[in-house]
DNA sequence: CCGGGCCGATCGAACGCTCGGTGGGCGATT
DNA sequence: AATCGCCCACCGAGCGTTCGATCGGCCCGG
């Protein structure tokens, strides 16, 4: 087995640990028990714990928005980019919530270069949502929500996700976009 | 000074700490600088760490759902009922944000009857929102959103502030609340 | 076909440090 | 003299990280 495979595959146990205990009341010692290797032998792939929650957010965080660019292409109109938009987000965030939680809930524990490269990512998907929302306002008059304060609702919305999602009551991916999307959007486009 | 004040001022300083490290990363030894005050002298006052981020959460959170419990009751429209919520809400999120934001994020660091009880007014909170999406949509049939996604989204929007808001851009509370109540609002009951 | 040297991957053990928590005592107030 | 509020000095546990050693497979000269 090739080593960026290992790696993925280590990442995927991290992100499971993260998710079930936090970041911080993590340790190493639980990956290693939960990745079926020694302490010390993770260490073969990873510099230290901070730089393996990089890791798994850049990993899951590019991949997002990687894929909603690429479904963005086939839209014009503005409206239904955001309704891809969001079914996008949640798909992604249902189908991967261990990683998506430790994304959203674990933004703040890391520092210097590692929290930059992170918070660049951030910058360009909140960017793409940010201009969707302007070029509806444009479109159409009875959109009146500032551009900023609607977009950071949207991801409110949408990232509180991992704290309620239950498969059972809540129903998958298509079911929660819809009913998201329609409150939402009625909400910022209604006058 | 008496004891119960001298815990107050002790949990104001735990939950400023708490804001900007989080409780993981927050010790005793930050809490007792903040406070200015020894590590040990700081056991008087409670019994554990995990006690400590309990008083905080609880108090803010029995201070919250009284204060909306008080305004709801000079209300009688569920529509108008469900605008006073919100307005409680992000007001008293706003101008307790440190509090709020330990409340929100550090969920889940609490164990056994601590979290039990928090859990338990989170419950009462929630089902005074509730409650109120119901009675709306039994006087308002164009209103379908499932009650349950509905509130849901409503948290999801407001709790998420404390990761993005700040005074010189959003506003104060007032203006703030005007913004997400036309949102919701809008969304919830078009059609 | 064999042998030795090399290397990627892994491990056990330990280091230095910080953590939450405590036991005993000190001075001031009552 | 007793209680209250508080602090110094300390503890055991657990943390992230490192180090030296090991093991199996691969390449290469004989």
């Amino acid at each position: 087995m090739k080593k960026d495979e290992r790696l993925a595959q280590i990442l995927k146990h991290a992100a499971r640990v993260f998710y079930e205990k936090g970041y911080d009341r993590a340790s190493i010692r639980d990956i290693a028990r939960e990745a079926e290797m020694s302490l010390a032998g993770l260490y073969y792939y990873f510099r230290s714990k901070e730089e393996l929650l990089y890791l798994v957010q850049k990993q899951v965080f590019s991949d997002l928005l990687e894929s909603v660019r690429g479904k963005l292409q086939a839209v014009d109109d503005p409206v239904e980019k955001l309704k891809v938009f969001i079914h996008n987000h949640l798909s992604y965030f249902i189908q991967n919530l261990e990683e998506m939680k430790v994304l959203s809930h674990e933004y703040e524990c890391l520092e210097g270069e590692y929290h930059e490269e992170i918070a660049g990512i951030r910058r360009e998907y909140y960017a793409v949502a940010e201009n969707l929302v302007r070029e509806i306002r444009k479109r159409h008059p009875t959109c009146d929500v500032r551009p900023r304060m609607a977009v950071l609702c949207l991801f409110g919305m949408m990232n509180w996700l991992y704290t309620w999602y239950r498969p059972a009551k809540d129903g998958g991916p298509d079911s929660v976009a819809e009913q998201m999307t329609a409150l939402y959007l009625r909400g910022l486009l209604a006058g």
